[in-house]
DNA sequence: CTGAAAGCGCTTACAG
DNA sequence: CTGAAAGCGCTTACAG
C-alpha cells in the first residue's frame, strides 16, 4: 500500500504539498499535475484512518436500532443514509438486538470519533450521557438528557386513527399494543383514546407480549367483540387481520382496522392495510441535519424536539361511510 | 478527552505499561491496580482510531448489499453481524444502491483497513480484483477472480420446486423471474428446467422488468393459464398471487405457487407463501469464517465455492396430493 | 505556493 | 515486568 511518502518522492514534492492537494487546497499547476500523476501511477488511497488520527473525526455517524429486521428501521436508515451521503458522510448501522451489543457499539463509534450517534432504542440512557464530544440525537424514541429528539407526531396519528374509525361508523373500538410500552406506543394510545373520548366511541385497549407470541384469550375476545381496531404497529395489524380472518370475522365488512407506519410491509399485503403513514424520510433528513449543525459547532439542546407530521393512508382494510372521509 | 498519556502519568508509570495492560498482556499486580484505577478516574477510553494507525487493520468487516429493503439482505446482515461479533468483529451495513454509491463503500473500506468485505451486488468486478490487501468474498452472486464465493445451492432448489409442482399434480408449470437475470436466478431456472424435463412437465418461462412493475399482456397471460408457478423470489411469489387473486384463480386450487427464499416477509403473508428457503445464517456463518481464516493468513481462492444446501418448506400456496409430499 | 517539523494516540521491538 | 524511543500515515501551523 503507497503512503503518502510515497507519492511525495514520485512527485518530486513535499509531502504538505500532496496533502494540500488531497484536501483541495491551493496548489500550483505543475505541483498539482505531478502529484495526480504519482497518485495514478502508484494506486495510492489515502488512509481515512491517519487522516482521522489528526482530525480527531471522521465523517462517520452511527445509528442505533433494536433490530433491522423490522421495516421501519430499515427504512429509516435508508432515509438517514440517502441525506447523510449527499454530505459526504457514511452511515454505520448497528443492530443491537441486546443491551450488551448497544454497549459495545456506542463505545465503538465513540472511540472511532464517529461525528455523530442516532439512536432510536429508548435504551442505555445512563452510557449516552457520559458521551462528552460525539453528539447524540434520539429518533422515534427519547432519552432523557441526551440531545435533540426527532420523531412522528404519534399522538397526532392517534387521534387521526380514531377519527378515521368514526368515520367508518365505529362505535365500540379497541386499541392494540404491545405489554411492554414505548414511549411512541403511549403517545399514540393517548391521542387515540382522546379524540375517541371527544367523539363518543367506546375504547379498550389489549396488549400482547411480544410481536410473535399467540394471542390469549382476553385479547381474542375484544378483538372478537368490537367494531374497529387501531394496532400500533402495522405488523400487529397484519397479525389481527389473520386472527380475524381465522374467526370468520370479514375485514373490513364486519370490523375496520387499521395500522400504523405504512411501511412496504403493510402495503405488500392483500389486501393492503390502512394505516398511519410516517413521514421516515422526513424524520431522517431532520436527525441528520442536526446531527451535522453540531459538527459545525452548533448547540445540541437536549430539550429540542422536532415533531414530523403522520397522516392517513388509505387501505382496503377499513371503508369510510362518505367518499369525504 | 483523556489520553493514554493521561492514564500513564495518573498511574505513574510508563504508556507501554497502559499499553500492555489495555492488550491484556503481562503487567505486575499493583501496576495492574494502578492503571485500572487511572483508567476508571479518567473515564479513558482506547482511540480505536490510532489503535488501528499501528495495527494497520482495524476489526471491521463490511458487507455491502443491493438494498437492505429486501429481506432476503436484512436476514444475511443478521446472519453475518452475529457470526462476526462472536468473533469480537464489528460489521459495516453499506446499502449499495447505486454503482456510485458501491465504489465510495470499497474505497472507505478500503482505506479504513477493514479486515474483509463481504459482497453481494455481483457488480464492480475491476475495483475488486484491485483491492490487494483487503479479503473478498462474495456471497450469493459471485465475480470473477475476486476470492471466494459462498451461497445457496440454487441449482438444487430449482430442481426440488420442480418435484413439488410435480407432486401437486402440475403438468404445465411456468417459471418467473427477473428480466435482468443475476446468476442465482438462471441457477434457479437452471435447475428447475431440467428437473421439468426429466418429470415430463411442460415449462415456459416469463419475466418482469422489476419487482414493482406492472405485469404485462404477456405474463398475464401464462400465468393464468398454467397449472404451477416458480417465482424467483417470495416477493414476486406475492405479487403473483395477488394477480392471481384478481382474476378469480384460486390459490392452491386452480393454480400452486411457490416461492424462494423463505423469508420473514412471505411467512407473514396469508395463507404463508410456499418456498424453498436458503439457510441463510449458514451462509452468513461460512463467509465470515472464510474472511477470518483469511484474517490469520489463510489462502483466499477465488476459485473456492461453497455450496450451502436449500430445503422446501410447505406453506399454502400448495397442496400436494399425497401426504408423503 | 511550498517545505521542515511537530504532533495526533497508540504499539512495538529493544534494552534493561 | 518495565521504560525510552521510534514509527504508523497524515495534517497543520510556521517560516519562507
Amino acid at each position: 500500500m503507497a503512503t503518502i511518502e510515497d507519492v511525495a518522492r514520485v512527485a518530486g514534492v513535499s509531502e504538505a504539498t500532496v496533502s494540500r492537494y488531497l484536501n483541495k487546497r491551493p496548489v500550483s499547476e505543475p505541483s498539482r499535475n505531478k502529484v495526480a500523476a504519482a497518485i495514478d501511477q502508484l494506486g495510492y488511497r489515502p488512509s481515512v484512518i491517519a487522516r482521522a488520527l489528526n482530525n480527531k473525526k471522521v465523517d462517520l455517524v452511527g445509528l442505533i436500532v433494536p433490530t433491522i429486521g423490522n421495516f421501519f428501521y430499515s427504512e429509516l436508515y435508508q432515509a438517514i443514509n440517502e441525506a447523510a451521503s449527499e454530505r459526504g458522510f457514511m452511515v454505520m448501522l448497528c443492530d443491537a438486538n441486546t443491551v450488551e451489543k448497544e454497549r459495545l457499539y456506542i463505545d465503538g463509534l465513540a472511540s472511532a470519533h464517529a461525528s455523530g450517534i442516532i439512536t432510536t432504542t429508548g435504551r442505555c440512557n445512563d452510557l449516552y450521557r457520559t458521551l462528552s464530544r460525539t453528539p447524540v440525537v434520539c429518533v422515534d424514541e427519547s432519552l432523557v438528557g441526551v440531545g435533540p429528539f426527532v420523531g412522528s407526531d404519534n399522538v397526532h396519528g392517534g387521534r387521526i386513527a380514531a377519527q378515521h374509525l368514526h368515520d367508518c361508523g365505529c362505535e365500540d373500538v379497541c386499541f392494540m399494543g404491545l405489554t411492554e410500552k414505548s414511549g411512541s406506543q403511549n403517545d399514540r394510545w393517548e391521542g387515540f383514546r382522546q379524540e375517541c373520548r371527544s367523539l363518543g366511541m367506546t375504547c379498550r385497549e389489549v396488549y400482547v407480549e411480544d410481536d410473535v407470541a399467540p394471542l390469549g384469550p382476553k385479547v381474542r375476545r375484544e378483538l372478537a367483540s368490537c367494531d374497529g381496531i387501531f394496532a400500533w404497529s402495522d405488523f400487529l395489524a397484519l397479525r389481527t387481520y389473520g386472527f380475524l380472518h381465522s374467526i370468520g370475522r370479514e375485514v373490513p365488512r364486519d370490523v375496520q382496522l387499521i395500522g400504523f407506519d405504512s411501511t412496504r410491509m403493510g402495503s405488500y399485503f392483500i389486501p393492503k392495510i390502512t394505516s398511519i403513514a410516517q413521514d421516515i424520510s422526513q424524520v431522517g433528513r431532520c436527525a441528520v441535519e442536526i446531527l451535522m449543525d453540531a459538527g459545525r459547532g452548533g448547540e445540541l439542546s437536549a430539550d429540542r424536539r422536532e415533531l414530523i407530521d403522520v397522516c392517513l393512508v388509505q387501505g382496503g382494510t377499513t371503508h369510510p361511510k362518505t367518499a369525504t372521509g
